[in-house]
DNA sequence: TGCCTATTTCTGTAATTACCGAAACAGGAG
DNA sequence: CTCCTGTTTCGGTAATTACAGAAATAGGCA
């Protein structure tokens, strides 16, 4: 990249990566192929980067895994060739259902456990076992939220976005 | 904490906290809060998670910064108290006002410069312009939408969140 | 005002994580 | 089958981040 706000552009998803639990390394993999229009091998990114081809290869694969990059066969080349998602409704929606997959539901599944095992026991604080039971709730309420609006097309999402707030006018017994 | 359940929690809240960004310590201490029915003093929350004191004190000054976390006066006692946020949905919006001050709005700033900067330049290719674009519109979006859903009371966060994908019928044009 | 206690800041160290380069591995083409 | 090119794994090193303990500061009470 030798366009200036290409290379700030990669740079600061890099920063913003590891501010999020992402290797800087892999989130400017996907900066840079997000920028392409075509697809990139592995050297190619290594190169434009300066990174090791062992870190590009995992961070590749860290990405096809979130399945926002996935490998293309260019004709006539042996080589792997990647490009990543660059419909961001797409891109959002993976990211979080794979971060959900996870982090969120094996924490509801612990939480769950740990609200069993406190059923009932006469030993422990009641609002120990009520904060417990409502962070489980709580966070189970959203996954589902997030399981069931994934399923709704595109611009639907995009016209609930832009109406924000004003939805509520629609509900029920608001008023008019 | 002597029960299990609350040191497993607490355990795993550190867990999370590493994961999406917030240092280990912090979530501990956090975590310890929202399971204590009364405020807390700095050299008891080290004693129960084995921190140093300095950490101790840096981890309240970060949660209080997300507002999560406020310092009380316990009558007759000289020391600083504190107490966690108990509800689970100021929580999050707590949280996700922080991190989009710190972190979203900052992004949004540097990519509308990048875009203004490739304003209507010959010399670079138009699909960059347009990915950092619209990248800067998908951003702008999301955010205009938390800062406008944000200031709805919590119970109809909550129908809403209810209602997930259902939600569509009653929009305009939707059918009966 | 000066002391005593609580709190924060600072600095060095420990632990973690990221990263590179080398070596092993895989898979086609000749 | 064997060579060649590309990919992955592995082990050591560098960089970052978290952390503890000491020193400095602040703030209330006598």
């Amino acid at each position: 990249m030798d366009i200036p706000e290409a290379r700030a552009f990669i740079l600061h998803w890099g920063e913003m990566g590891s501010q999020w639990g992402v290797n800087r390394s892999v989130a400017q993999v996907h900066a840079l192929l997000y920028l392409s229009d075509r697809p990139r091998h592995a050297e190619d990114i290594c190169e434009k980067l300066g990174l090791a081809r062992s870190n590009v290869s995992n961070g590749l694969k860290e990405l096809q895994s979130y399945a926002i990059v996935r490998r293309v066969h260019v004709e006539g080349d042996r080589r792997d060739h990647f490009t990543a998602e660059t419909d961001l409704w797409d891109m959002l929606l993976k990211i979080a259902a794979e971060r959900k997959r996870r982090e969120i539901d094996p924490t509801i599944q612990l939480l769950g456990e740990l609200a069993d095992s406190l059923e009932g026991r006469a030993d422990v604080p009641a609002h120990i076992r009520e904060r417990i039971g409502r962070m489980h709730d709580f966070i189970g309420t959203l996954a589902d939220w997030y399981a069931d609006i994934r399923r709704l097309p595109k611009a639907t999402l995009v016209t609930l976005m832009k109406l924000g707030s004003r939805i509520t006018r629609f509900l029920p017994g608001s008023k008019p």
